[in-house]
RNA sequence: CGGGGCGUGGCGCAGUCUGGUAGCGCACCUGGUUUGGGACCAGGGGGUCGCAGGUUCGAAUCCUGCCGCCCCGACCA
């Protein structure tokens, strides 16, 4: 992508309403406007890092037996009626009449549509485990949004449901989700760390949350240092494993982890004080096991071997990725900007003319532009003619892993400058050698993240 | 929902107390000189001062009502 030709707003200075870095780093990077309280549009540069996210929870979902649908924002009240949940959600509720005078709402979530399409095909218990998700769109008329993305009244969200015959069945489908939900941060490039969690208004008797460590976090972490030293499993991970499953989940369970509303004093006094680590986190996944909560209310029921009905046992099981994108730059950001995990990176390298315009440059630009795209990079190349400081101000801004600096000076010597954005760390050399470089990053990448 | 604060070109702000017809920096446009960490000179465009009433010869400024936004707290992916 040419940057003369992208839609890239940046701004100098961040807007006065926003607080935390992450918003203003998102303001000034030009990747969301905001529309009104909680609420934003998502301008090309935010939309590719929320779209690389969305896409890494996806894979990790159907890498664990989950089935993608796509459930409307647009809800009709009957069916929340038919849980007693339409008068107890209370006004976080977004309520909508239409024309003819039907009661509606914007989905907060998704437990009673997703119930109602269960009901209405599966019968039997030969079509069961079912575990079905969908990535859309939610409304929580928040009393108070704030924080940018990080707490939007509309969000992204990941929502999966899992549908099991029995309690010890549900409990194996709770456990494939929170491993998934490991793999997952693993390859955004963060460490998460489940913590015992309350269930909520959505019920339930197991819940576990997943805490992104950031220092700026609105939530005081309480964990043993085990956990930072924890393997997360590898892509050939075998999920139809329910011994080995529930073993990761016990080894990730082990050991003491709570966010302040959990913590329990007299359980943390028991770990040993040199392995007791005291942080910040922002809670970015909530998983839920619930029963027969919402099956039995709305009659979803299946046929047991025994010919008998039995109301389905579930889990609920959420990721926002649009919240992600705000903690990822919580957990990744310097004084002069954002530093992204290659994996969720807007782009992999930024490509910088120094001087437009002038012969040698172009060339070696275009060049390198073309020998990157076709090794399926994706370069934002800078040929604007802005002077070099602000160039090197707009990259570091916009936190792309590597920055390849190609200037009149250095071409003399047949050189181009390779910087990373992660350590500052720059290098000269030849254009043929930072090719390499950048290929054998990308190998590497791929190995690591790639899943 | 309780408490606090703020609305003045795209962004950051001054001006409001003490009414006199709107200003600064950045950004933007034109021309020129520049060009390796946010250049300089000259010229230029853009604002019914959140909205509606009121007071006054005259309102960004005073009064009344409303709207929007942000922060702290209680609650949430």
């Amino acid at each position: 992508m040419l940057l003369s030709k992208y839609f890239l707003p940046v701004l100098k200075e961040a807007p006065r309403e926003a607080e935390i870095i992450s918003h203003q780093l998102m303001l000034r990077a030009g990747m969301i406007k905001q529309q009104s309280a909680g609420i934003y549009s998502w301008l090309p540069l935010g939309l590719k890092v929320l779209r690389k996210v969305e896409q890494i929870v996806r894979e990790e979902q159907n890498r664990a037996g989950a089935v993608e649908v796509l459930m409307p924002t647009i809800q009709s009240a009957d069916l929340w009626r038919e849980s007693g949940r339409y008068d107890d959600y209370g006004k976080e509720m977004l309520r909508i009449t239409d024309r003819h005078e039907r009661d509606m709402l914007f989905g907060p979530t998704n437990e009673e549509m997703i119930t109602d399409i269960f009901r209405a095909y599966v019968k039997s218990y030969k079509d069961l485990p079912l575990n079905l998700y969908h990535i859309q769109w939610k409304f929580r008329d928040e009393v108070r949004p704030r924080f940018g993305v990080m707490r939007g009244r509309e969000f992204f969200m990941k929502d999966a449901y899992s549908f099991d015959l029995d309690e010890a069945s549900s409990r194996a489908a709770y456990y494939r989700m929170f491993v998934s939900y490991l793999r997952t941060f693993d390859r955004l490039g963060v460490k998460a760390i489940p913590m015992r969690a309350d269930t909520g208004p959505i019920g339930g008797d197991l819940s576990h949350e997943f805490l992104i460590l950031a220092d700026t976090g609105e939530s005081e972490v309480f964990c043993h240092g085990d956990y930072m030293k924890l393997d997360v499993p590898g892509a050939g991970l075998d999920y139809s494993d329910d011994d080995a499953i529930a073993g990761i989940v016990n080894d990730w369970t082990a050991s003491y982890a709570r966010t302040d509303e959990m913590h329990d004093e007299a359980l943390w006094g028991e770990v040993a004080s040199g392995d007791q680590m005291n942080a910040r986190g922002i809670e970015v996944g909530h998983i839920f096991h619930f029963g027969q909560k919402y099956s039995e209310p709305m009659g979803a029921k299946v046929t047991g071997p025994d010919g008998k009905d039995t109301p389905v046992y579930m889990g609920s099981y959420g990721i926002g990725p649009s919240r992600v994108v705000a903690a990822l730059i919580e957990a990744g950001h310097d004084d002069n900007g954002i530093i992204w995990p290659a994996s969720v990176a807007p782009f992999d390298v930024g490509l910088i003319n120094l001087r437009p315009g002038n012969e040698k440059t172009d060339t070696a630009c275009g060049s390198l532009y073309d020998q990157l795209t076709n090794a399926g990079f994706d370069v934002l190349y800078d040929d604007t003619d802005n002077r070099a400081g602000g160039k090197f101000a707009l990259a570091d801004l916009i936190g792309l892993p590597w920055q390849l600096i190609v200037g009149p000076r250095g071409l003399e010597n047949g050189e181009v400058e390779l910087k990373e954005r992660a350590t500052g760390e720059r290098e000269s050399l030849t254009m043929e050698a930072a090719v390499n470089r950048l290929t054998e990053w990308q190998s590497a990448t791929r190995a690591r993240f790639g899943g």
